[in-house]
DNA sequence: TGCTTTTACGAAAACGTTATAGGAAAAAAG
DNA sequence: CTTTTTTCCTATAACGTTTTCGTAAAAGCA
């Protein structure tokens, strides 16, 4: 289309045609640019007819400060970013829904990144964002335990305020934002265990976390305060290739002395479960009681329905935001070291 | 922390403790700021021991130029911006996935903006990018049709390239990424057709979309091919709702002359659909026959495995994302006004 | 040799804000 | 009627880049 505008430069750009500027405010209104800024900031060094006057000029230009010049003067903006291994998983999806649902209200903007459990990725992206463009930084970790010295770093080299959700590094003092993962996966494996399973099943992902390391702990003390002795093969490490996982699931259930009970602690172990079991003909629950870690809206219209243990996905990331921007604006000081634990809720359907 | 630095003001805010600057840079290599700045963009004005030099010296100090004072003085940046209507949705999920593919590997940075269906929110946020933070933007609009005024004044005052996709505003001359819903409509109907339903209803939306209205013609469409009768009763209105929804639908399958099949052009009316069918004890695909329109990763999993028309999402968001920034960064001047449609997928299973 | 062109850099002016320092006029205090 | 304070505004210097323009030295050319 002929209308948009280009600059003359070689490369011929678009070029954005901005609205009106601070500095033409100012020469229409014969005031100096520092009285016009401060009258839109509200100053009390500015009279209350001068404001009025800048105020309505303004809204009737719709001017809207130039938000680079004003974070490089600030040094500091209203953006965050917030960086998820995924977000075509329920639970991410809520938690990006809650964050949002307190940046949009408290008007800051929020940066995505996807790290697709990529430690590099992961890298790469807080290396970027170490330039300043942002002012506050929401974060779950790709699995592994190994790599979280760039964490440090990128709070080194920017002391910008940091919140951790429900995947965290363990070992970093930071604020962060959890589940009772023990307490809840104890009662899901104690759950399982009523309901007849002898052997029930673990399927936890092959890099360790801390998360799914205290799902497992909550698992084997639920075992052994209900006296089944556990060994190794009863945790079924999974990874991040759905195909794979099918294979792996597939091979332990046709074993003869395979589980009756699983407890995956990621969503879609839970689906690829309920795959296997169908293709093998395992009946759930009569063969293998399953209850599943997920927050799957339509966990009740599977065949049959899916027992879950659901986080709240949706305030965890509220918490983790309303805890990030009251860092950024420091109304809360001592909120820094804050570790906010969520319960989980445990749901049971005809899959146990 | 006692090691959070702060500034000296009243209200004491986060202050971010940035790497090196540019102007550091110089000073210690001896060079001016305008030899640097070029030297780090590689012009050809600069020698290229002198490159290296300051190519070296910035590694060693990791330096990152500052987002806002070069987007500043260029007027332009790399962030843009995706508004959908919801991300707790596989369709929406998979295309930020999609689009995050691409802005990530172009080095852009990706503002996502939630409207939940709300037209004052869809306008807030866009007036609110009117401040020129961003230098492109992707839409998939929320419900209604009438409220398409902003867009354009959003194009008027800010020139900047926007992609539409899926929820697209037909009346307006904008780039936009689509599907072909009105064959894919009419393929799945005749399915339905087929498959022994006499009377398919279709569930769509209560306010109008462009999106909707094409499924709603093949829908018509395929009933005439097909020799049946159209009434107004075979369209069911159903809303953002959950809960009404429920209501509405469970009015309409208890009435004795009720649709024995269902196009369910909205994945969360699928879902409700399954649920309504449920607790009314109608047999799918017996007594009722579906087809839902849902990227639903568990769709092959729910009872009975639900047939599904899915949309290629991840696929829509890609390419909106490669539209856009070619547009942004003007490499193909043509696409301005391109219409990419892609197909949608139908998978028959047992739901039919 | 003298002239033009190229190469390689620097000075300075933007970009649009905000913050600091200061100052004139008006008001209050003595 | 001074003196002090308060009120309200302006000038100016940042913030960290990019870009335009200018220029000395080197190179090319006759």
């Amino acid at each position: 289309m002929s209308s948009w505008r280009q600059t003359s430069g070689k490369d011929g750009n678009w070029v954005k045609m901005n609205g009106i500027s601070m500095i033409q405010l100012a020469k229409e209104l014969g005031l100096s640019v520092s009285t016009v800024s401060k009258a839109l900031g509200d100053s009390h060094e500015i009279s209350a007819s001068t404001k009025k006057r800048v105020l309505e000029l303004a809204k009737k230009y719709k001017y809207k400060p130039n938000p680079f010049a004003s974070n490089l003067r600030k040094k500091k903006g209203k953006q965050i970013a917030v960086i998820i291994p995924d977000i075509v998983n329920n639970f991410f999806a809520l938690a990006v829904d809650g964050i949002e649902s307190v940046t949009m209200s408290k008007h800051y903007d929020t940066f995505i990144y996807l790290t697709h459990e990529n430690l590099e990725r992961e890298k790469a992206v807080l290396e970027h964002l170490e330039s300043g463009l942002i002012s506050g930084l929401i974060i779950s970790v790709c699995t592994g335990r190994e790599g979280y010295a760039h964490f440090q770093e990128f709070y080194e080299t920017t002391r910008l305020p940091i919140v951790f959700f429900d995947r965290v590094p363990d070992l970093l003092q930071f604020p962060k934002v959890i589940t009772n993962n023990y307490e809840s996966s104890f009662d899901a494996t104690a759950r399982l265990i009523k309901a007849g399973s002898k052997r029930p099943a673990l399927i936890t992902t092959t890099e360790p976390m801390f998360t799914s390391m205290e799902r497992r702990r909550g698992y084997q003390d639920a075992l052994e305060k209900h006296g089944i002795v556990f060994t190794d093969e009863m945790i079924i490490h999974c990874t991040d290739d759905m195909a794979l996982n099918y294979t792996i699931l597939r091979k332990i259930f046709s074993q003869k002395k395979r589980p009756d009970g699983i407890f995956a602690s990621i969503e879609k172990y839970a689906i690829t479960s309920y795959e296997v079991c169908k293709d093998l003909k395992l009946s759930i629950p009569k063969d293998v009681k399953v209850i599943g870690m997920t927050n799957l809206r339509t966990a009740a219209l599977l065949n049959p329905s899916l027992s879950t243990l659901s986080q709240p996905a949706f305030d965890m990331g509220k918490e983790a935001a309303g805890l990030l921007i009251k860092m950024i604006e420091k109304k809360s000081y001592a909120a820094a070291n804050d570790i906010i634990v969520l319960p989980n809720e445990l749901t049971i359907r005809d899959s146990i």
